[in-house]
DNA sequence: AACTTTCGTTAGCCGTCGCTTACTGTGGCG
DNA sequence: CGCCACAGTAAGCGACGGCTAACGAAAGTT
């Protein structure tokens, strides 16, 4: 079973008003906002922070050595990028990463290496001796 | 035949020299430098451009409005950060996508969907009602 | 109601970024 | 050699980004 497949039956399992509620939440991802977002070394971290956990901000920002108020700000560029998700839990609030909008910004990646990869294949074909 | 496959292909069809030089001419990348590289709408731009295609520095200014010398600090900002590789050819500059960079970038942005991809997954099979 | 916890927001500082304008460098050609 | 085409470099400017310090806001707790 691939991942993908992993991803399409665990959205297959949610009821369709969920699946709404899902893409409705989330913020549509702005690429150029988010390409800027995780061009910073620690928005890039605290993204891996909550790629996997959904974290309170409190708890992000003991991670680092900058003021709460800093996190708070690299949180506030994470969330207009479309690139977390924010959910409130009485003071708290917790930010997770956006699958979506991860994938999208894979896929991007993805579609610019593929046309690089496809450039050398072609150069291989026409003469492996070319080849860089 | 799968992309990856035919990469494989078209790598074992070249020697180990070149291979080697490959490897060597290309600056290690730098993935900090590199996502703050792309970072940039234009630089993003100047890298779809010769992600296909070899191009020199004067084609590639022709694509912007802005100065040639603009787009030359921008080559070189591509260039330290291992984004792409430079071929001289008399007095002109060949400039193309680092494939082997475009696909460290893939990886990485890879390795955080899968995490984010991995929670949201365990999530459904451990109470699908859950799922966000 | 007063206080605490948790967190966002504002103002202002300083460093970095992208751009233009000028200048410099280099290879080919008469 | 002198010149031209092709490029990178340097200086300097306006704008933007990330940080701190101080303040504001909302939900519990006593």
């Amino acid at each position: 079973m691939t991942l993908t497949q992993v991803v399409a039956y665990a959205y297959a399992v949610t009821t369709e008003n969920e699946q709404l509620d899902r893409t409705d939440v989330m913020g549509e991802m702005d690429l150029d906002a988010a390409l800027r977002a995780i061009a910073e070394p620690r928005r890039r971290e605290i993204l891996t922070l909550i790629a996997a956990t959904e974290l309170p901000a409190g708890k992000i920002a003991e991670h680092f050595e900058v003021t709460r108020s800093a996190v708070s700000q690299h949180l506030h560029v994470l969330k207009d990028a479309g690139m977390i998700t924010e959910r409130r839990d009485g003071t708290r609030r917790l930010y997770r990463a956006s699958e979506a909008a991860l994938g999208e910004l894979r896929m991007f990646l993805e579609e610019l290496w593929h046309d690089s990869v496809d450039r050398f294949a072609r150069e291989v074909v026409e003469d492996p001796k070319e080849a860089p």
